[in-house]
Order: C-alpha cells, then structure tokens, then sequence
DNA sequence: GAATATCATATTGCATGCAATATAAATAGC
DNA sequence: GCTATTTATATTGCATGCAATATGATATTC
C-alpha cells in the first residue's frame, strides 16, 4: 500500500466508523496494520486533521473526532453559509459544459422512479453540491467545503436512505437547479438556504425527535443555547 | 523557545511577511535557527498548513502560501459567507456579558475622533468580528474563521490604515452593533455581507486600480473568470 | 550554440532508539 | 473499604542516520 492509499484507507475506516468517534489511533498500531514505520503514519495522522475528521492532542496523541448530536446544527449552518454562497458564485458561470451537466443532472432527477430516490438520491445530491463549489470558482470556499462534506458524513451517516427526506431533498435540488440556468444568484441561494435548514431539522426530527421536548421554541429550546 | 512559542513566532513572521510568499522553508534551516530538530519542527509546520498558511507538496517540502491579487475576492466571498451567518445567529444571544461588551464598543467607536479611526478602528474591527463568530456558538464556524482570518491578514496587509476604508468600516459596525442588539438577523446579516463586499470593491480600488479595466463588467470582467 | 544527458548536491522521506510524559495498576495509609 | 501515593507500563516527543528524490550544474552530443 502506497501512502496516498494508506490515507484513503484510514479515512474511509473513520468516515464508515469503522473507527468509534472518540477513539484514540495509536501510532504504534497503525504501524504494524500498515507496516510502515510511525514517522509516515504520523504525516497521514496531520492529513486527516486538516480533513477535520481527527484532532491531535498534545502529548495525548490522535484521535477521531467525536461529533455530538448538537454538532448537526453547526454543520447545517455552516453548510447553509458555505453552500448558500457557492450555489450564488455558480448562477454567473455560462460555460457550456457546466450548464450541460446541470441539465443531465436535472433529466437524471426528474426521471427517478418514486422508489429509487432514496438510494440514489443521496449520490446525485452530493454530485450536485460538489458542481457548484466547484463552479464557485473559489478556491477558499471549496477548501473549506472539503473539511465540512466530511464533517457532515461523520454526523449523518444515518440519515441517508431516509425516503422522506431524500424525496423533499431531490425537488429542492430540482428547484435550485432551475434557478441558476435562470441565473437567479438571490432564488438560488434562498433556496440552497431553505434546503439546508429542512434537511437539518428533517434529520433532527427523524433521529432525534426527543431534541424538540415541546415545539414551542425549536432549535432554540432544544439544548443548543 | 516552547514548541508553542515557536510556532507563534514563525506564523507572525509569515503574517508579516518577513517571509515571502512561495518561499520555501527548509527544515534544516529551521532547525538551526530555533535550535530544535527535525520532528518537532515538522510537527510545526503541519499547524501551519492547519492554519492556512503553509501548504506542502510531496516530496516538495513545505511552502509559504502564495496568494495573488485575485484571492482578495476569494477571502471576501469567504468571509461574507461565514460572518453573514455568524452575525445572524449572535442575534439569538442575550446574555448580558455579550451585549454589555457591544454596547462597550459601540460607544468607543462612536467617540473616536476622525484622525485616529484609521489607526484604531482595525483593531476594533478585529475585535468586533471575533466577538461575532464567538457568539455565533458555533465551533465549526469559529475553526473556519480562524483560518480564513489568518488568509485575510495575508492578503490584505497593506489594506490597513487607510483612512477613509477604515471610515467606511466604522460606519458599518456601528450599524452592524445597532442591528444586533435589536435583534434584527436579517438586517444583521444583510449588513455584514455588504460590509464585506464594500470592503473588497475599496481594497481592490484603492491598492489594484487597474483590476477595472473599462468600468463595464465589474468583478466579472476583472480577469477573475 | 542549443538541447540533452549525466552527475553532484541539497532536501525531504523513512526508520528507529532513547527520553519524557501520561495512564493504569498496585500498594500503602487512614 | 476508600483515598492517596507510588510504581510500572504504554504512548507520544525528540533526535538522528540513512535512503530516495528533486534540483541545479556540468559535460556531451548534435
């Protein structure tokens, strides 16, 4: 195994948690799985922790990050932030190529039979998301979008392959996709924005409906002060 | 030197530019010169590619981080993205140490005298924003803004103490403080966003002139694609 | 003289031994 | 029996030698 797919491997392992969040990666046993020795284990270890999905501790060593619950809101928000403006940066791109695969993406969509948007869905959601960060044309953003599409896989790996949600998931990604071959930037990003705070509050009710004791106040009442 | 001190002491060198961009940093030389060896000193490095300062490349080493003229915009649309949404949820905060620490500021901004807005107005900026993002209570936001701040530094040394940018600024904190505390999220928000992009249109003005060619296409003609 | 190939040097990549520290287990004191 | 202390073990932190690679200079060919 090289050193690229050693990294893969380790960070396919946490993102499946293969690897319980919390867990402490022990050099020495990295070492021996992968045999190699703990000086490039430890280049791997920086790697993932720049990918967000591993945090280092100092004289206490690597561990995989540990995302509670509540965490599922900053992710959301940050998505919501991240994404509102890449889908807004996307509207100004005319590149053929770009709005051609925006329109395979929008026929694949609208063909997909009632009951097989919850298996695919997920997978054409994650394409399209990743085409407009990448037509945002921002470097910065699509960094840091590396970091929170990890972050978002490790705190909802359970939330795939919910029908329901991935049914309201797929009109509002068929919604958004008409809005920027309109080039509307403001729809656009309205509804990225409305996107990603049903989603979050979908999944929150789905897998944590205790979060929301009584309905009165929402997300404000809900733990997250 | 702690490990921490020299860590600090390198990134402040970067931040100002004692070090240029793209330039290499040579393990060895490092190790000289702080007198450590070459573990901990990569160990060191690998904060700083945390940090968004230092990139490496395989088989490369480790580069100070080069950002053009260009990336002005990139940070912008960064920062107008994540401190929207950070200035938003700081509206949902009333505890009385946040809004006495605003209206705190609120007032030494309103009583600074002209001649010094440009000399200590940065400095409250900086607080200010800070004070956001930590309100925000999100710690994703917050580990992304600690990035993004430092690549704002990076690009935009010279922006400082320009008078009549940082004038514009105040002007806008004030009205940003004022929505806040009103509890306003989405006048807050919109506020935030079009400090962001004023701020970017003056810096590029006012340090890159010849970016705007004709005055036609704005940003989208700018060479930025 | 320009392009290419070869070689020398500088730099990172890897492995590993020892030191320092944190964790846990066992023991002593109350 | 519980708490505190000591001791033992496990793990990371640091330094360093050697290997592999990249870079730059030199020489060689056309």
């Amino acid at each position: 195994m090289t050193k690229n797919e050693i990294l893969d491997d380790l960070r396919e392992k946490i993102l499946s948690e293969e690897y319980t969040q919390g867990d402490s990666l022990i050099e020495r046993e990295l070492c021996e799985y992968y045999e190699i020795s703990r000086t490039p284990i430890r280049e791997i270890l920086w790697r993932l922790v720049l990918d967000g999905i591993v945090e280092q501790r100092p004289a206490r060593g690597f561990f995989v990050r540990k995302l509670g619950w509540e965490q599922i809101f900053d992710v959301f928000q940050t998505r919501e932030a991240i994404e509102g403006m890449a889908v807004r940066l996307a509207c100004q791109r005319r590149e053929t190529g770009f709005l051609r695969d925006l329109e395979i993406l929008q026929h694949k969509l609208e063909s997909l039979p009632e009951d097989q948007v919850a298996e695919e869905g997920p997978r054409y959601g994650r394409t399209l998301h990743a085409m407009f960060i990448d037509a945002s044309a921002n470097t910065l953003l699509k960094e840091i979008y590396q970091k929170v599409s990890f972050l978002a896989r490790l705190t909802s790996n359970i939330a795939r392959h919910s029908s329901s949600i991935e049914g309201v998931s797929r009109n509002f990604h068929l919604l958004i996709i008409q809005a920027v071959l309109d080039q509307d930037a403001d729809k656009s990003e309205q509804l990225m924005r409305e996107h990603m705070r049903i989603t979050c509050r979908d999944i929150i009710d789905t897998f944590y409906p205790q979060v929301f004791l009584g309905k009165a106040g929402g997300i404000e009442a809900s733990g997250k002060q």
